[in-house]
DNA sequence: CCGTATCCCTAATGATACTG
DNA sequence: CAGTATCATTAGGGATACGG
């Protein structure tokens, strides 16, 4: 770990173009595969499954094989990714806000 | 805005490499320019120049320049990068805290 | 002291086609 | 439905040298 700085930990785990957005529509319980995958329509196929990997390994989701045809697949949040509950939230707060407040600047510039 | 995730905005202003480690250092206050660039020693003298230039944009940070010799140059959080403290130290408090759990599930395995 | 300008490399992302 | 493979592109990052 470089920087003494645990917050580079943290943005190591989620600090992607993806990661956040998959464990943010996880939070709101387990999803199938399309569906997860549907809920981020600008990601592509490859992505999709690169970043469910790379979470599965970091043990913040964990991947469910369904052995039917076709083939069902669920991903859920473990409860070291649940822990990230909070902080996913804040992350969408704060960017809610910044953009009320910039839609404030902009009808008082107007 | 894609995915209509203001949870991707955010990350869009603070999702890279450099940018939270420097935001964080100045929550202390304002620092001139070789004491910050101190504070992140693996940084290159590019990052930092491209980060604080992005941030200062972004709206996030001010630059203060005192015209003496030899230059001098402040960077401090601006109102706006302010209102990103609560969020920049949870993500530091959550990684010190997965730390610890993970010292913990080691320990428990030996 | 502070910053810019180059050159170079690698990792990250994307489009498309294909398999069990 | 879910996932893999391949190829191509770009963005991020770093080393070095130079300039006000």
């Amino acid at each position: 770990m470089k920087n003494n700085c645990p917050l580079n930990y943290t943005m190591q785990l989620i600090g992607t173009k993806w990661k956040p957005l998959v464990l943010f529509h996880l939070l709101e319980g387990a999803l199938r595969s399309g569906v997860l995958k549907k809920k981020v329509p600008e990601i592509s196929n490859k992505m999709f499954t690169q970043t469910v990997r790379e979470l599965e390994k970091d043990g913040l989701i964990s991947r469910k094989v369904f052995p039917v045809v076709p083939p069902k697949v669920e991903y859920k949040l473990t409860e070291r990714g649940e822990s990230l509950e909070s902080l996913l939230r804040q992350l969408d707060k704060w960017g809610l806000e910044d953009i009320k407040s910039l839609n404030h600047t902009n009808f008082d510039a107007l």
